[in-house]
This record gives C-alpha cells, sequence and structure tokens, in this order.
DNA sequence: ATAATCTAACTAACTGGTTAATTAAGTCGA
DNA sequence: TCGACTTAATTAACCAGTTAGTTAGATTAT
C-alpha cells in the first residue's frame, strides 16, 4: 500500500458545502457507535477503567497506551484529549481507586460501635472492597514500590488525602480500644500496616496461591473462608480475652 | 533521580566532551578497571547485583540495561555476554532471590526445636532475610503480581523450586503444631500466606511508612522494633495460651 | 424552518525519541 | 594463543505522544 500522504500535506480545502442532501431523514438508529457525541463521560469512565487494568497488571512503564485504548474501544488519541500524558492517566486511576478506599472505610469508621466491632467493621469493609475490586491491591502495591527513590509523582498527594487520614483514624481506633482494655497494647505504626498486609496480600498474590494450592483462590467460597481467616487472625493477635470470650468472629 | 518511562521526557546524560585527539597517549593507568581478566565470576555477580536493584526498583519493564551496565561498572554488551536477554538475566535475579530465602529459612526449619521456637525462628530467619536485603521483598512481590496475566516465564520454575517446598515445610509445621496443642487450630492455606504478608509488606512499602509516620522506617532500631511486633503479631495470633505464657516474645 | 456555523468529541495516520539487542574490531593478561 | 573482556556503532522494533482532519449535535442567523 502506497502510504497516504497524511496530515503532513496541509490542504487548504476549506469545508467543501457539501451537497447537502436530507441526510437528517433516516439518519436515526445506526449502530450505537461510541463515536462522535457517543457520550463524553461514557468514554472517559472505559479509559479510566481500562487503564486501571492495564497498570495493575503491567504497571506503569509495562502498561500501554494502544491496549488501553483498545480495551477501553476507543481511539488512542482520545486518551490524550481527557488526560495530559500517561503520567497524568495513572494519577486519575491512583486516585479514584484510592477514594474509593476511603470512602468505604470512613463509611464504618464514622459509625457508632464499641472498637473491637469498629474495628472487625473496619477490616471486613477493607476487605471486601478489596475483594470485589480485585485490582485495587496490585495497583497500590505497585505504587508504594514506585514511591521507592521518589519516582513517583503521585505518592505525596496520595499519601496525605487518602492514606494518611485512614492511618491516623485507624490509629485512634486501636489506641481507644486498647485504654478500654478491650486490645492488647499494640503499637499502632506496627499494628495498622500489618492488617492491611494482610487484607491485601492474598489478592495481589492470588495467581501465585493458585500455583501452590492447586485450586482457585478467588471462588466466592474461598474468598469468604479468607475474609472469615484474616478476621480470626486480627481477632487473636489483638482483642484482650476478656470476660465472654467472643474470639475469632463468626466463619 | 525520577526517571522517565517513556521517550518524551529526555534524557540529560552527560556525555563528556570527550577531546579525541591524543587519545592512545597517556592511556589510563588509574581508576578501578573492572576490564580484561577482571575475574569473570565478578563481573557475572556485579551485574546480578546492580541488575536485582534495577529491578526491584521499576520493575521489569522500567529497568533499563544500560543502567545496570553502568551501576555494575561494565559494558552493556557485558550484559548480553553473560545473558541471553533481558527476561533471562531477570530470571537470573529471581532465581538467586528465591535460592536465598530458600536455604536461610530451611536452615532453621531442619533444626530440631519444638513448634513455637521453631515457628519464631522461621519468622525471625524469614525477617532477618527481608532486613538485611530490602530489595528482596520488591522483587518478590513484583514477580508474584506479574504472574497475574501469565505474563512471566519464571514463575512456574520458582513456585516448584523454591515457594512451594517452603509452603509446605511451614504447612507441616503449623499442623504439628496444632496437632500438640501448641497452636491455634488455622488453616495453613491462610495462616502461612499471613506471615509472610506481614513480615514483608513492612520493607516493600517502606517508602510510605516514612511519609505516614514521619520518621525513617529502616533505622536499625526501627527495623528491631518491627521484627519485636511482628514476633508478637504471629505469636499472639498463633499459640495457644499455654501453662506458662511466655505470650509475644521479648520486646 | 432552513441553512450556516460552531464546537466537542473523535479518528487515522504519522513522528520521533528510546531502547533492547547485535556486531565488528580491538585490548589485555596469563 | 585464548578467554575475558571493552568500545562504539548500528539496527530494528517499539511506543508515547501529535496532527490534521472528520463527524454529529447544538446554536445562531435568516
Amino acid at each position: 500500500m502506497p502510504r497516504s500522504t497524511g496530515h503532513a500535506e496541509r490542504r487548504r480545502n476549506r469545508e467543501e458545502p457539501r451537497e447537502s442532501r436530507v441526510q437528517i431523514r433516516e439518519q436515526r438508529h445506526e449502530v450505537r457507535r461510541m463515536g462522535s457525541r457517543g457520550q463524553p463521560e461514557e468514554s472517559r469512565a472505559a479509559i479510566l477503567k481500562a487503564a486501571a487494568r492495564e497498570f495493575a497488571d503491567y504497571g506503569i512503564a509495562g502498561a500501554r497506551t494502544d491496549a488501553i485504548a483498545r480495551e477501553a474501544r476507543v481511539n488512542k488519541a482520545l486518551i490524550y484529549y481527557y488526560f495530559k500524558d500517561k503520567e497524568t492517566l495513572y494519577g486519575a486511576v491512583l486516585d479514584n481507586a484510592f477514594a474509593g478506599l476511603k470512602t468505604a472505610v470512613f463509611h464504618v469508621l464514622d459509625r457508632d460501635l464499641a472498637p473491637r466491632e469498629k474495628l472487625l467493621a473496619y477490616v471486613g469493609a477493607y476487605f471486601d472492597l478489596v475483594a470485589s475490586n480485585q485490582i485495587y491491591p496490585r495497583l497500590m502495591q505497585r505504587e508504594m514500590m514506585r514511591s521507592r527513590g521518589g519516582a513517583s509523582p503521585h505518592i505525596d498527594k496520595i499519601v496525605k488525602s487518602y492514606i494518611q487520614p485512614i492511618f491516623e483514624r485507624v490509629s485512634d481506633l486501636l489506641r481507644q480500644g486498647i485504654e478500654k482494655g478491650a486490645f492488647r497494647p499494640v503499637n499502632p505504626v506496627h499494628f495498622v500496616p500489618s492488617m492491611v498486609a494482610i487484607i491485601v496480600f492474598y489478592f495481589s498474590n492470588a495467581p501465585v496461591m493458585q500455583k501452590i494450592t492447586g485450586f482457585n483462590p478467588l471462588t466466592a467460597e474461598r474468598i469468604a473462608e479468607r475474609r472469615a481467616a484474616v478476621l480470626d487472625f486480627v481477632s487473636a493477635a489483638l482483642f484482650r480475652p476478656k470476660h465472654n470470650a467472643t474470639q475469632g468472629a463468626r466463619p
């Protein structure tokens, strides 16, 4: 195929009058083009969703903008129409994910509950969010690692806007529980990340777990089992025996 | 120094003007040339070490072979002299890291100890290896994530040679402890990865912890503190109260 | 109402910088 | 001489980002 001259050659054709027939008639009911006037919000959201998957799977360096465009069923240039560049798109994806986490977690932290119940609700909510949105843990883990060596322009904002506030609220909760004698005297600086680790690790390593154990760790049953195991682990590690020992939450 | 993931950002490489006039005259009789007869093992090891750092910091897609060569003080062609390609080099790095883990961990698992003591020794050894070789957790985490979508040609071998055997030995240990009444009745499939998660997460997320807490989490004191916290967490979550409650290891 | 015009949304095709990988020609020490 | 390298140039592919141009609905002028 001979290359078309493309855009390098400037055409001075000023908008040919175009012989307007009665094309308005009978134009309806086309095949759902995503194209022109295809709802901007839909396209933007499709790009974000596809980008989240791609970044989670391959990291920012490994992600391919072509692949994102293909999966979003959108022209690659549209990505750059909505987002300045790959890095900005990545930032938007991260923001989305962490904002969702903060919302979900704060919702339970704002409830009026006793320390034990609130802590279990927190862990449960965190777990459920991650379980129902399994790209999140990989995305988050990747970003955490990327911040090493100051390679991430997003981490400061993410820590300040999302992670830090969550950390502080959960630390307060731990301190309250300790003060009331419901919790063992743990150091929040170590205990909070340990909880996160247990919640997140299972999902970001699911493929390896699959290979080790031989069964799919992401079926509904296995996830429910994991949820119980996480709550049990945390309960056992944190809760004081107290009078009525309801250790370990229900299965 | 943040590195551009793409090509749009220009690299400001300093490339000496180089004045190639009198080049043969006044040949270098100076700075540590790794050059000729520089011991092959040394060069190979230097490449592996530099590569481990680079892969841990940037992932396989983000790693640059030029950077690896520069850090190893070796010409880039030498990398391809020893290793077939980038992927093979990455595989060798992973193999190295996981082999070290297996050796360290098996050393304590082979000792003749009671379940509690052996479990604490296992966790301690794992922690110590990771603490003294902090690129490991990032390298490992990265590889785990990469296996998603079958993107890794190494994961099968790694699981079979290293992870699986470790997992089985630790699972056995847990079952023994449970049977003897020393441990609570936990499911190894969930408990083993939870322990790994707690050990590993702190290091792969150290930069974020730094930003949250404000202090450096990688000083000797902080690491010792973390070690105690991990042992305490695991002890509390696993050990049965028993007669003499030596809960939670020494601070 | 109809045509002219505007504009956001979108696309096909291209550019150009980057980078993994190769090669050829040499150096250097044992 | 041989094996263990070095240097420098080069190739081929890749891929982020750009550009000119198109489309369809909305707005405005007539």
